[in-house]
RNA sequence: GGGCACGUAGAUCAGCGGAAGAUCGCUGCUUUCGCAAAGCAGAGGUCGGGGGUUCAAAUCCCCCCGUGUCCA
């Protein structure tokens, strides 16, 4: 990065003088006489017993400090997103402020819901977990304190210059900072094809800060500008309260009189931990985390586990219940939304332990039978079975162990191996542009004037063309609702050509054609939507949301849509929860949504501004994924749910009609998904159903209310038949061995032995059983042969210890070309088709004849 | 989203190329006033589903489905 990015006029106003850290050897700016750039590792902690701001600040105070410093300096106060990233395919969690406004505000798209604004963002990062507790400043969960700029060519809020003085007010102003403390270490800044330069802003050791400009887009060598740029800013909430009160570590600061009641049980480490994951849990879990074996379930199911792990090891620990409860608790002062729904939030955690008991206990029951067998055979429990079993098992090492007579030694890297076994993974991403396969428009063509948001009965309507290229066409104004938001696409004419596909992109909605168009800009075209599909999709989108809101007042408030599709055909919805549904539960679902279908509640579509939502119905707006803009479209059907969403739906719920959930699937470890139909469907549904009862009663020749017993009844006679079956060929078997015993002479004497030679009508099974037969007593050999799928078939039993099977079967092998094989005890032998069977069982006659009489 | 493990009798599991097993539970009989217990006998299996390899597949290979687990 060119130097002279740094080269602001803030520093030279102020004094500042560049230099190269001795140490890391980048340049920074600073007013003070240091050497060596003010972080760690080039400057020891410094501020540890000698706080480093103007007075001690707890965790709130420093973030109304910071917050009221930047909204005093005409920056906008935004509520703290959710920690889940549900707007985003590429993470799990909200890693940074900045991931509040990725994608869509930082490429352009979408106007930013305030500009400047501040904010203090709890985010998740689980790349340090082993570092919680031990480092003495790492959480999972921390607070991302920013302020952030969103400039345009055609309106500039402020970028470096500003950025960074704005920064150096807050630390030498607002919290007394001495100024001569400070280093701006020059770092450049690169991530999703985009960077910047960026200052780290270090004192006493500490990095306190982190100013980013978002400024150029990497285009092979060269470097482009970006249309908008952003000032990407973060500042560490528990790092400024650490420094302020100068604690030994972190967590003294962050959790306080907590963590003193903590180390009363556990040593440090494993009580920073403890409160650490309790805080990051409370904002996972109610913010819809379910924990499970996948995603971002995964991450809550981690910490429970470390959790309780920990809280094992001491008799007197408090449940991991209350841990939470406590942590929510004061949690709830500053975040009020964690406090609401703790006896939910119990249920999930107390099922997600109730699951990691099942879990130790499968585990614990199958280490000991493995161990068992090994000392009874003599093996070793080998450190690759230590690790097979938390791979497969997931008992971590240290556990194993307790459970084995003979326990190998734990590797010392042992999670490095395990590492290494995941290793081979390429991370694959799904990330698929909603817009491929769709033409670009320029930006000349003026934005397509959605009406179907205003009113979605109209189905016909007439516009001009503003742009046609090939099947596409762009209007000034369609009431044709495009794919999105989980709503397939209306279908319809546009003049006499039909509408297969519309797509929004951008500010325009693109009509696909059945073929080219034959329209040119200015034309005016009359448009027509199909309107039973379109009442189809209508009814089904308004259901799922009816669903929704009938989920989670039966289910409970962690129930997030994670997932939905309304086709024409049927809707799904899938929702996190932690086990399957009963049958109780979902019938208590269908009824209730049933019942707000017949109260005839008002559904009301409207815009409002983002914040005026959030603070009137919070983030459970967000069940389709958070869509930041300045302005929501708010779906709210009457004292039952409120969604943000963009799909066309009823006004009244009773035009949704019937709703039926036809299924119930547990798509993923912490998902449930119902698929479901609602209006006319509903009614086509059941009679599809009905009529299909009626034809199976009538097949099985039983009223409809008879059919499980008839069935049963049925699936019984299936069984007798079979059973008599098999008793018949047994029967038939026995009848044959009889004869064949009892008839003078057809047992042949060799030496000690008896053999029975025949051939009969049976294949390979038959002369298997009938062997079996003819061998239940000591030194006995059957030599029987018969035909399987056309080709002859010699099957030989023997219980002559002189004379194994197999040593027959390969005398008589060659005799008709066959194939085959098998043990002592018993051995087949199949020829080619065709090839002379009587000369091979003569074979095997001599060979076993031979064998018998060498023994005797 | 990927890796690994697992799916066999009502339950828990063994078997891991050659003729489906153990333990508990179940049924009957013996014993007992009865119960428990014991002894004896018996019933109960498309070895998750579908393809393939093989003379032969619960067993090996592939694809699904289900469960668990680790990792992103």
């Amino acid at each position: 990065m060119d130097p002279s990015e740094y080269d602001l006029a803030f520093f030279h106003r102020e004094g500042f003088h560049r230099r190269d850290c001795a140490g890391c050897g980048r340049a920074f700016w600073t007013l003070g006489d240091h050497d060596r750039c003010q972080e760690a590792p080039c400057r020891e902690y410094g501020f540890i017993g000698h706080p480093i701001f103007g007075r001690s600040y707890g965790l709130r105070e420093m973030r109304e400090a910071y917050l009221r410093f930047f909204e005093t300096r005409g920056h906008t106060r935004l509520r703290r997103y959710p920690t889940v990233a549900r707007w985003r395919n590429d993470v799990f969690f909200t890693q940074a402020s900045i991931y509040d406004f990725q994608p869509w505000v930082t490429s352009g798209a979408i106007p930013p819901p305030a500009n400047p604004l501040t904010i203090s963002q709890p985010s998740l990062r689980f790349i340090d977990l082993e570092e919680v507790g031990r480092s003495g400043r790492h959480f999972t969960l921390f607070e991302m304190m920013a302020h952030h700029a969103f400039n345009r060519p055609d309106h500039e809020v402020y970028f470096k210059d500003r950025c960074t003085e704005l920064c150096h007010e807050l630390l030498v102003g607002e919290l007394q900072l001495d100024p001569r403390a400070i280093t701006y270490k020059e770092e450049e800044w690169e991530g999703g094809g985009n960077l910047g330069p960026s200052l780290s802003v270090g004192a006493s050791g500490v990095e306190l800060a982190t100013l980013v400009f978002m400024e150029y887009i990497r285009d092979g060598d060269r470097l482009k500008a970006m249309p908008l740029t952003v000032v990407d800013t973060g500042y560490g909430l528990e790092r400024f309260t650490w420094a302020s009160q100068g604690t030994k570590t972190a967590y003294e600061a962050v959790f306080g009189s907590a963590y003193d009641e903590l180390r009363r049980t556990f040593p440090p480490r494993e009580a920073a931990i403890l409160l650490d994951h309790a805080r990051a849990l409370n904002f996972m879990l109610t913010d819809g985390v379910v924990p499970s074996n996948s995603k971002e379930g995964y991450f809550a199911r981690l910490l429970v586990r470390r959790a309780l792990r920990l809280l094992a090891k001491a008799p007197e620990a408090p449940e991991l219940v209350a841990l939470l409860d406590r942590s929510a608790r004061e949690l709830a002062h500053d975040f009020p939304e964690l406090g609401m729904h703790r006896e939910d939030l119990h249920r999930v955690v107390v099922a997600e332990i109730e699951r990691f008991g099942e879990a130790v206990e499968r585990a614990r029951q199958t280490i000991h039978r493995y161990d068992e067998r090994m000392r009874s055979t003599g093996g070793k429990v080998t450190p690759d079975d230590l690790l097979q079993w938390y791979d497969s098992l997931g008992v971590p090492p240290d556990l194993a162990v307790e459970e084995l007579s003979d326990p190998p030694a734990i590797p010392d890297d042992f999670y490095r191996q395990v590492a290494a076994r995941h290793e081979c993974e390429a991370p694959t991403s799904d990330y698929v542009e909603a817009t491929e396969g769709l033409p670009d428009i320029p930006g000349s063509v003026p934005p397509t004037e959605v009406l179907y948001y205003l009113d979605p009965y109209t189905v016909a309507f007439d516009a001009h063309v503003v742009w046609a290229g090939g099947p596409f066409v762009v209007l000034d104004r369609t009431y044709f609702y495009p794919t999105g938001g989980g709503q397939v696409t209306d279908r319809g004419h546009l003049g006499d050509l039909e509408v297969v596909e519309v797509d929004r992109r951008g500010p325009w909605v693109l009509h696909r054609l059945e073929r080219p168009a034959p329209f040119h800009v200015g034309d005016r075209v009359h448009g027509r939507i199909d309107p039973a599909r379109r009442t189809q999709l209508m009814q089904h989108h308004t259901a799922t949301h009816l669903l929704n809101g009938a989920l989670r007042e039966v289910l409970g408030p962690h129930v997030w849509q994670t997932g939905a599709y309304k086709g024409p055909e049927a809707a799904r919805i899938d929702v996190t929860h932690y086990r399957p549904l009963s049958k109780e539960e979902l019938h208590k679902v269908e009824r209730r949504v049933n019942e707000i279908v017949r109260e005839d509640r008002r559904v009301k579509s409207y815009f409002e501004a983002r914040g005026e939502a959030e603070r009137r119905f919070g983030f459970t707006l967000y069940q389709g994924g958070a869509v930041p803009g300045r302005e929501l479209r708010i779906v709210e059907i009457e004292g039952f749910d409120v969604e943000a969403c963009g799909g066309t739906h009823c006004t009244h719920t009773s035009e949704v009609g019937a709703i039926g959930i036809l299924e119930v699937d547990r798509i993923q470890d912490g998902v449930v998904r119902l698929t479901f139909v609602s209006g006319e469907r509903a009614l086509d549904v059941r009679e599809e159903h009905e009529e299909i009862l009626r034809e199976a009663a009538r097949r099985l020749g039983v009223p409809v209310p008879k059919l499980p017993d008839g069935i049963d009844r049925l699936l019984g006679e299936v069984e007798e038949t079979r059973r008599v079956a098999r008793e018949r060929r047994k029967e038939d078997l026995g009848a044959i061995a009889a004869r064949l015993e009892a008839t003078e002479g057809a047992g042949e004497k060799a030496g000690d032995v008896t053999l029975f030679v025949g051939e009969f009508e049976l294949d390979r099974n038959g002369l298997m059983e009938l062997s079996r037969l003819l061998t239940r007593s000591a030194n006995r050999v059957a030599i029987l042969a018969g035909e399987t799928e056309g080709r002859g078939t010699l099957f030989i039993g023997s219980t002559a210890s002189g004379v194994p099977a197999r040593s027959v079967a390969e005398a008589a092998r060659p005799a008709f070309d066959g194939k085959g094989g098998g043990n002592p005890s018993a051995a087949t032998v199949v020829g080619e088709p065709g090839a002379p069977l009587a000369a091979a069982l003569e074979a095997a006659r001599k060979a076993a004849r031979g064998l018998a009489l060498a023994t005797g």
